[in-house]
Order: C-alpha cells, then sequence, then structure tokens
RNA sequence: GGGGAGAUGGCGGAACUGGCAGACGCAUCGGACUUAAAAUCCGAAGCCCUCACGGGCGUCCGGGUUCGAUCCCCGGUCUCCCCA
C-alpha cells in the first residue's frame, strides 16, 4: 500500500542511506579530484565521546545536532565544510571492565564505538564518516608516539619523582579525580601521597605563550579567565632568609609583595621541603615528623582550603629577616611546618606577614605570634587598627627604607635593595605545573621509549612506531604499583635497534588526554601513513573555525591541546598559533526528578502523576518536581533509540534544539516532544495532500507568474521575517527562536490555505533543512529537484518584504499604556504626536500635557500632571 | 572556599540598542468534524476585582536612576555549573 502521509520512519531510512551510498557528505581535500579551492573553508567540531558502555542519552547530541546545523548551513552557503567524528576511545573504563570480567579493552571499547556509531548515524548529523578515527586504533597512536618523540626531543619530556596518589589496599597508582578526601573513589580505601617516578611534560615552559595568545582566540570569557587562574602567574620576588645556626643554606622563599618583608613575623615551609629536617631542632623533632606524616594523607586542596583550619608545628628553627640588622632582636623569625605551604609551589616556603596576608593571619592568631603594620590601607579601608587583615595597595609604614611609599614604588625599591645585598630577585612564578603524563595501566598509548643496561634512555626512532600495546589477558595492578604491562616481559625484552643491545620497553602508558590533544588536525588528514597529517592539508583548514563542546573540558582538555598544538608550530608542522578559533559551550541536559518531604528523590519510575500533582506509585506521597541531572540511579535517563523509534529523527533534532538556547541548561522534557511532531506533519500537509497521490500539492508545481499580492504578498513578507529570525539565531546559537520563527510561519501559511508560491515553499525547505534535514530533502525531492537539498543555496532575505505600510504606535500615559493607534511608516513626530492625543483624548480628558516623547517607529509617551 | 552563569505564567522558553512583558511550543479549558474515539481544525487563557465596560497588580526580594526598567546601578535571597 502506498500512503502519501508522513512516514518519518521511511523516510529517514531511506535519506540516511541515500547520504551513505553518494557520500553526500564527504569533504575533499586539496589535491583530491573534484576539489573546489575558491569556496572559503568552514572547520566544525565537536569534542568526541568517550564510548562509554552505556552508549548515548539525550544529553549527548545536543551538541553535535547544533554542530550539524552550523555545517549544514555553511554548506548550503557555498563554504567547503570540514566536519568529522571520531572517539577519544583510550581510558580507564574499559580497563577496569576488563578487570572485572576478564574481556579485553579492545574488544569493549570496539563494541561501544558500534552502538556510538550506529546511534550517531540515526541522528542523522553529517559527518565525513570517511574520516572517522578512535585514539586506541594503532594507525592513529602510531602519530600521538610520534608527537610525543617531538617533545622528547625538544627536552620537554622528562621522567623525575613527584609525590602521587598510592593506595596500598588496591596496589595502585590512582588520578587526583580518583582519591576523595584522601580515601579511594572505588572502594574507600585509605591513600597517600607517595614519592614516584613519573613521566612528566613541561607544560610550564609554554605558560607565558599559553596566557599570551588567549586574546588571539574567540572563547568565552569564563573560559579564559579560568585558563588564566589555572595557569595562574603572579610576579613577585625570591628573597634568601639566612639561618641562625649550624644550617649553612638559606631559607628561599617567594613572595608576590616583598614590599611587606619587614612585616615579616615568622615563616612556614612546607612538610616537603628538602631544608625541614636540617632547620628542626632535637626538642621539636618528634613533633615535626608526626606532623609531616599527617600533611601526607591530605590533598593539596584540603591543605589549601581557606576555610580548614590551618595547622603548624613549630621547628625549633629561625631565620633573620635578611634586610635588617643581625643583631637586631626583631631579626629573628620562628621557621614553622605548616601544611597550607604546597611543596610544589613557588619555592615550598613562605615569609609569613600576618598583618597583611588572610591565611597568615589566621595562623598567626591561633598559635598568638606577632602581627605588625606595614602597609596603612587608603582611607576609609579598615586595617589593622580595625582588628581586621588588610591585604590591599596602601602605604608602608614600620619598614625604616620604604616609610611612606605606596605599593608599587615600595616593592620596586626593595627588590633593588635585595638585588645589591645579593639576597633576592624579581622572579614570576605561575601555579601551573608540568604535566604528570604517564599512568600504569594497559589501555593507553605505549611511550616510545626504551631503557639500556648502562641506565640510558633512548627514543624510538620514528621508522619503528607505532609502539603496539602488546595483547595481554590480565590486567590487575601488580603488587609492587608496576604497570600491567611489566608483566608482558616478551614485550618488554627487547633489542635497540641502533646499537643492537638488550633493552627495556617502558611500561608505563599515556594518560587519556593524550589522543584528544591532537585529533583535530588528523580529521584534516586522517588515511595519510607517511605523517601525522600533510602540509597541504593542515595549510588549508587552519584551525577550527567552531569547536563545540561541554565547559567540563575548559582547563585541562583545552590547555593540553593549546600546549602540544604550540610545539607543533615550534617544530613548524602547524601554521596557526592556536587550534580552536571560536569555542561554544553547550548547556547541560537535565531532566525532572521528584522530591519527597524529607529531600529525597524517588526514582523516576517509582512515580505517578495524578490530577496534575506527582505522587509516589506506592503511598501516594506527594512529591515536589525539581530539576535535576540525568542519572542511572535516578532511573529518569532518556536514550535517544526511543524518542527517534516514536516521533522519528527529525522530531528527536526538532525537539532537542526548540527546547532553550544551546548554551543553556534546561530539563527533557517527554510531553512537549509531540509539539515538534506536530510541527513537522503540518509541514507535510502545506506541501502534500495525504489522501492524494501527487508528489505535491498543485500550486507547487510551478512557478506562479505576476507580482505578489493578497495572501501570496502576505506570505511573502511573513516568510521573509522568519529568515531573518533564522539567519540571526546562527550568532547566538538559540536556534529555539529559529524554529519558533519557522513554526510561525507555518501558522501563516495555515492561514492562508493555498496561496503558498513554489518559490516559497522551496526557500522554506532550504531553511528548514539544517534542522530537520530528512524530512526536508523529501520535499526537496518531491518539489522535483534531482540533486539533494544539502548542497541547494541558503535563500537571500529579501528586506523589500520586511516593512509594512503601517505600524501600531503605542500611546502611553505616564509611563502607562493607554491606546494603540495605526500610525504610516513615515510620519513624522508631530504627526504622531497629533495621532497619539487623538487615540488617547479620553483618557487625557482634564489633564494638562507637560511633555510629550515621541519614539518614531515605537510610540508616545504623554507625560501629565 | 573561590570563580562563573542564572531567576519571567501551571511547564520549557520569547522580548531589537531602556520603549506593547509572556512570541513559539507543551499542558489546560471550550467549540467544530465524528455513531464514538483518535487525529485535525477554530477559539480562550498571567494573577486579582468586575455580569460587562473597564481597572488594579505583575519579570526572585528591597532600594535607586529615568518620561519609561525583565534590561542600567546599589544591597540582599535562592538555584545551577566549574574548580572537584
Amino acid at each position: 500500500m502506498t500512503s502519501n502521509a508522513y512516514d518519518p520512519r521511511a523516510i529517514e531510512t531511506k535519506w540516511q542511506e541515500r547520504w551513505e551510498s553518494t557520500r553526500a557528505f564527504h569533504t575533499q581535500n586539496p589535491g583530491d579530484p573534484g576539489f573546489d579551492a575558491s569556496k572559503p573553508k568552514y572547520y566544525v567540531l565537536d569534542m568526541f565521546p568517550y564510548p562509554s558502555g552505556a552508549g548515548l542519552h539525550v544529553g549527548h547530541p545536543m551538541g553535535y545536532i547544533g554542530s550539524d546545523i552550523v555545517a549544514r548551513k555553511k554548506r548550503m552557503e557555498g563554504c567547503n565544510v570540514l566536519h568529522p567524528m571520531g572517539y577519544d576511545a583510550f581510558g580507564l573504563p574499559a580497563e577496569q571492565y576488563a578487570i572485572q570480567t576478564g574481556k579485553h579493552p579492545g574488544e569493549t571499547t570496539a563494541e561501544n564505538i558500534a552502538t556510538y556509531r550506529r546511534q550517531l548515524k540515526m541522528i542523522g548529523l553529517s559527518y565525513d564518516w570517511d574520516r572517522e578515527l578512535s585514539t586506541a586504533d594503532p594507525s592513529y597512536y602510531k602519530w600521538t608516539q610520534w608527537i610525543f618523540t617531538r617533545l622528547y626531543d625538544r627536552g620537554l619530556a622528562y621522567q623525575t619523582e613527584v609525590p602521587v596518589w598510592w593506595c596500598e589496599e588496591l596496589k595502585t597508582v590512582l588520578a587526583n579525580e580518583e582519591v576523595i578526601n584522601g580515601r579511594s573513589e572505588r572502594g574507600d580505601h585509605p591513600c597517600e601521597r607517595r614519592p614516584l617516578k613519573q613521566w612528566m611534560l613541561r607544560i610550564t615552559a609554554y605558560a607565558d605563550r599559553l596566557l599570551e595568545d588567549l586574546d588571539e582566540v574567540q572563547w568565552p570569557e569564563s573560559v579564559k579567565s579560568m585558563q588564566r587562574e589555572w595557569i595562574g602567574r603572579s610576579e613577585g620576588a625570591e628573597i634568601a632568609f639566612p639561618i641562625q645556626g649550624p644550617v649553612v643554606d638559606p631559607l628561599v622563599v617567594f613572595t608576590t609583595r616583598p614590599d611587606t618583608i619587614f612585616g615579616a613575623t615568622f615563616m612556614c615551609v612546607a612538610p616537603e621541603h628538602p631544608l625541614l629536617s636540617k632547620l628542626t631542632s632535637v626538642e621539636q623533632r618528634a613533633a615535626v615528623e608526626e606532623y609531616v606524616k599527617a600533611a601526607a594523607l591530605k590533598s593539596d586542596l584540603e591543605r589549601t582550603d581557606l576555610a580548614k583550619d590551618k595547622s603548624g608545628v613549630f621547628t625549633g628553627g629561625y631565620a633573620l629577616n635578611p634586610l635588617m640588622d643581625s643583631s637586631d632582636p626583631k631579626a629573628r623569625i620562628p621557621i614553622f611546618v605548616a601544611d597550607y605551604v604546597l611543596g610544589s609551589y613557588g619555592t615550598g616556603a613562605i615569609m609569613a606577614v600576618p598583618g597583611h596576608d588572610e591565611r597568615d593571619f589566621e595562623f598567626a592568631q591561633k598559635y598568638d605570634l606577632d602581627v605588625v603594620e606595614v602597609v596603612k590601607p587608603p582611607q576609609g579601608t579598615p586595617g589593622l587598627a580595625d582588628g581586621v587583615c588588610f591585604s590591599g595597595k596602601g602605604t608602608a609604614v614600620h619598614s625604616p627604607p620604604i616609610d611612606g611609599l605606596p605599593t608599587d614604588d615600595a616593592t620596586a625599591r626593595i627588590v633593588a635593595l635585595l638585588q645589591e645585598r645579593g639576597v633576592g630577585a624579581a622572579k614570576t612564578t605561575y601555579r601551573l605545573r608540568d604535566w604528570l603524563f604517564s599512568r600504569q595501566r594497559y589501555w593507553g598509548e605505549p611511550f616510545p621509549i626504551l631503557h639500556l643496561e648502562n641506565g640510558d634512555r633512548v627514543r624510538v626512532r620514528d621508522e619503528d612506531l607505532p609502539v603496539e600495546l602488546p595483547p595481554m589477558d590480565d590486567f590487575t595492578p601488580s603488587e609492587d604499583g608496576s604497570a600491567p604491562l611489566n608483566r608482558a616481559q616478551d614485550w618488554v625484552q627487547t633489542t635497540d635497534p641502533v646499537t643492537g643491545k638488550p633493552a627495556l620497553r617502558e611500561t608505563d602508558t599515556m594518560p587519556g588526554w593524550a589522543g584528544s590533544c591532537w585529533y583535530y588536525l588528523r580529521f584534516m588528514d586522517p588515511h595519510n601513513a607517511g605523517a601525522a597529517f600533510s602540509q597541504d592539508a593542515e595549510q588549508y583548514w587552519g584551525n577550527v573555525d567552531l569547536y563545540i563542546g561541554g565547559v567540563e573540558h575548559a582547563v585541562l582538555h583545552l590547555l593540553y591541546a593549546r600546549f602540544w598544538h604550540k610545539v607543533l608550530y615550534d617544530e613548524g608542522v602547524v601554521k596557526t598559533k592556536e587550534p580552536f578559533q571560536k569555542l561554544f559551550n553547550q548547556g547541560m541536559l537535565t531532566a525532572f526528578a521528584y522530591k519527597d518531604s524529607t529531600g529525597r528523590l524517588v526514582p523516576a519510575n517509582e512515580i505517578e502523576e495524578r490530577g496534575g500533582k506527582y505522587v509516589k506509585r506506592d503511598g501516594g506521597e506527594e512529591l515536589e518536581q525539581v530539576i535535576a541531572k540525568m542519572s542511572k540511579s535516578l532511573r529518569n535517563v532518556v536514550n535517544p533509540d526511543q524518542v527517534i523509534e516514536e516521533y522519528g529523527c527529525d522530531t528527536f533534532r526538532l525537539y532537542e534544539m526548540f527546547m532553550g538556547p544551546l548554551s543553556d541548561s534546561k530539563p527533557w522534557n517527554p510531553r512537549d516532544v509531540p509539539g515538534c511532531r506536530r510541527f513537522l506533519d503540518k509541514v507535510w500537509r502545506a506541501f502534500v495532500d495525504v489522501d492524494g497521490t501527487e508528489a505535491v500539492r498543485p500550486n507547487l508545481r510551478q512557478d506562479a507568474a505576476g507580482e505578489l499580492q493578497g495572501d501570496a504578498l502576505a506570505l511573502e513578507r511573513s516568510f521573509n521575517r522568519a529568515l531573518q529570525r533564522v539567519d540571526a539565531s546562527f550568532e547566538h546559537f538559540n536556534f529555539n527562536t529559529a524554529i519558533a520563527a519557522l513554526m510561525t510561519f507555518m501558522n501563516d501559511v495555515g492561514k492562508c490555505a493555498g496561496a503558498l508560491t513554489r518559490s516559497q515553499a522551496e526557500r522554506f525547505v532550504c531553511v528548514l533543512s539544517p534542522f530537520a534535514p530528512h524530512v526536508a530533502e523529501e520535499l526537496w525531492s518531491r518539489l522535483g529537484h534531482e540533486g539533494g537539498v544539502t548542497h541547494a543555496a541558503w535563500p537571500k532575505l529579501r528586506e523589500e518584504f520586511l516593512v509594512e505600510d503601517t505600524y501600531e504606535l503605542i500611546v502611553q500615559i505616564k509611563g502607562k499604556l493607554r491606546a494603540r493607534v495605526q500610525a504610516p511608516k513615515d510620519a513624522d513626530n508631530a504627526a504622531l504626536e497629533a495621532l497619539a492625543k487623538e487615540a488617547a483624548a479620553a483618557q487625557l480628558e482634564g489633564q494638562t500635557i507637560v511633555k510629550a516623547i515621541v519614539v518614531p517607529g515605537r510610540l508616545v509617551n504623554f507625560v501629565t500632571r
């Protein structure tokens, strides 16, 4: 039976197959046959997913649909569009799953990828599938290793002992995010910080460039400032304080406020500080050692949290203020060990100025230490005189060489003095630390490094890449904390091809971030076997024009990728300084959840609706509707498969965008979905007589002759208003307003039955197509077009149809709406005022007009007495 | 704790540059078509007073600037996100 009804499933299957078989979204590279260099390029990229076992829920595709809409419109505007997708396939969950089930992570990952691919295709996303990639594929990670070797050759990769989280129970090193309050996230076992030999990347060498070049990109200010704070550049000075007694090395501190040196009444060193044991007196040794042990169990966050109590122990040692006479009793400064000082920041020691630093102030109060005012706050600002600590800029006092100087001058003077006496110098430090780059795991990129018998380390030659992961079936961590790869001895024991001598392979692997640092570059030339990507491809595609993803990657992923990009820039293989020109963060998709009277969230499947109220199925307790993240435990996760099955993929796409601006968080409401389906039904019926057999309605078969008038003219105006709003929606990605505009136009079409012209119908289909591509393709083809709507031209706005002859003038009296009247579009102020006076004559009765404010095109406001 | 974003009908949201608050959709109610239902179409609807005409109130709360404030300024409350 052939039906003329709207059948999304049939249409969507048909066009998805057609797109696939014609490679409709395949993008040519320079040098490919058919490549048109005259078209502008546009590279629009999604942050690729980690293919988890759960598959996609309706939140994931939100950004993908947004970027797809942009990609489709850019194609219609005549751009060469690069719009690829891949998988960030290495990572911990697959390995944990392997430990539990024995299933190889490669197998799990391949299955998950298959699910993701199926789901992504089902959504009708216009990716160039020929460019699909997986970071766990040796043909990809060969080049991840290749880039690592460039870093290694440049001295940007090194091994060193750093404190890392170690869990004795699990016999493994854990990442920061796997440790919560000093206990393992899995199993809740105690963890401690332990120094272990790790690979580090010298990202700090790029700190200034990573900071400066933020000015070149169009990113949300919030993300830029997060990166700036993460890098945390601060200018100040390093000062060497001689130690009283037998210790020869001075205690070097970093401070951003050298001008407050005369206010330093005590010093603090980190528990990890190398001089600590030398500083510690015999009497204090036991207390200090105990303190150091306790500190090892805390995270940096716990240690530095401003809300937490500051703690410390006197070491028994004293330092001397280098700018004071050593015989002056005030020059003698007691030294404490305190864990709010971090070994990894600055020099691991501070001069504490309790008068002008909140943390030092708190510490001094707790341990009853001297507080001296050395900066007088500006007039009106409370300071020490009022019993509060002042940390801003002011005027130096009680500081002989700089008394009376404003803070900036005082700082410069002190730095000069320190330098003169050889006890200090200006110094810039960063919060950013080198990147801990190794993991004692199996499912990651092996390091292309060989350890020789004599202790030397060499990198694997380019021609021997990739270093592939050996097949293994046991991924549990070893007793001694070494990586699982250490047990693949056939693989570990190898020969250095240069010297022919025996060598051991590095058994750590790279972290999950590695593969995602450069995937946007591989997409430009994904099958290149001789290079990571060709120079021609990189030259043409440049950087990513629009990068869409979640704000959770604001710091780490984006900073790491920028770092690698800059290294590649120095290496001469990329020509752009920054990888992502414009960044856009989509909002989070939430769902409704229900709270009982105790505030507990009740799983969605234990709830029912009774007369507009939400109640618990058993017991009938009334519940409050709130908004929460989609989560397995609340059973409020919505799967796209079900939605698409029931309503079709075009409806799904439309609803995802219609919910609200792409950047906002918003709740998924299954009740709203049918509204979008109804809109598509309406569109279909405007084009197709569902009871007939014709492809399209008769009035759409050929162009209407002559000038537009009546309903056709009204529709032309309506269409152009809609088009204007659609075009505008691409500025801020608030596609909800674009869809609302299309709906308004369709409502107008419904009011003017039969008046829709072929030209209007065609342009409408074009504008609809980025949002609901399948139904648009079907209607486009029914209108008799051979080529797909994918490459049809985007309609041009015709401004002459935006102006009406008259408009509704608002008449206000003292700012309150009192009347409306039709006004000619070019009436002058006097005419408008006269018109308004007449329209509001009744309300103006008995009042004196003091003033009339006339805003042509909008309103007249009478101020009366 | 720090940083950021936000708060508009029963719900999601709209509102150009300070100028008609509530577009569009959902849910609701009424009507048409139907033997009936579904689907579809038409209509109503922020809240309060009023039979109605009409009026009052209204964009988290309290102030301010302005002829006029959802929008700008000051103070506060709450929510969400990120650092984690």
